[in-house]
DNA sequence: CGCTGGTGGTTTGACATCAAACTATCTCTA
DNA sequence: TAGAGATAGTTTGATGTCAAACCACCAGCG
């Protein structure tokens, strides 16, 4: 959407850094999502991803670290669960927790995937020289920051 | 998601730039949308600054401008009508184009909230000098049109 | 012991999202 | 002019997404 707006410059040079970000965000995960086997989203890809590099969590704890809701992780790890990738158990020192973990066959099907994920990433931000990717790397995490912060 | 992942560090690198994109993406919007009505989406304000700014568009251009599919266009469309906020209209020459554009209300609705949200979306850049806004823009815009290229 | 408030998870209802199948319409060509 | 192929939009079925209402459980206090 080239903004078409008649306004105060730095709010037309804002929209417009806006705009490629969402795009830029949006075109790399497309491209991400292609390299998934069909059966599997991007979400559900989080999930394990997460459970594979940090080890079992509860559902609250895995929903804070993908940025979701703990509604939403109710399901997306319902529909892992249907798939075999992943255990529910009830801690019994606290019923209310329900610790999610990885299945045997989760674990090597995300061990597999990942790298090829990985790879693809990478890949994906090869057209960026080292100095290029510190200086992403420093806005990006300007910007997501100053939500953090207020 | 601190990438935990053991590998080749071009890899940890773009991984750690892909998180931090997809982290401002998703902070700036979210706190974009805090600025929008309770009962508008980001998707539906989306229709109407297209629709404000671009002037009445059938409802593929819409899909095209918007990024999404015509599929989902057709349900967002269907919601924003019920709202009131815009109008439907065959085609005599084409039957098969519907020319959307907004009705009235909806004119007035989006001239007085796009003034708010393109402030909202200045303030969230306003963390950038201009250089840096600039340098943001040219990476964004690299990664973004990676992807139409292949 | 029993209530009360806090916390983890689920359910519900509404919207978004896409792929794929389908309908309606148009256009081109034999 | 009739049929084939292309195009615009809708429908269907599955997943994701959230807020809000809800249930289950725990901890603390009278």
């Amino acid at each position: 959407m080239p903004t078409h707006y008649q306004g105060p410059t730095h709010e037309i040079a804002a929209l417009d850094a806006y705009i490629k970000l969402l795009r830029a965000a949006e075109s790399v995960t497309s491209r991400v999502h292609e390299t998934l086997p069909a059966d599997l989203s991007v979400t559900q890809f989080g999930v394990l991803e997460v459970l594979f590099h940090l080890g079992p969590l509860c559902q609250n704890q895995l929903a804070a670290k993908l940025l979701k809701s703990s509604a939403n992780l109710t399901l997306v790890i319902a529909n892992l669960e249907k798939a075999g990738l992943i255990k529910r158990v009830r801690q019994p020192e606290d019923k209310r927790f329900i610790t999610i973990s990885l299945s045997p066959r989760g674990h090597t099907f995300i061990a597999k995937l990942f790298p090829k994920v990985a790879a693809k990433i990478a890949e994906e931000f090869a057209i960026f020289s080292p100095t290029e990717k510190t200086e992403f790397c420093r806005l990006a995490k300007k910007l997501g920051l100053n939500a953090a912060t207020t």
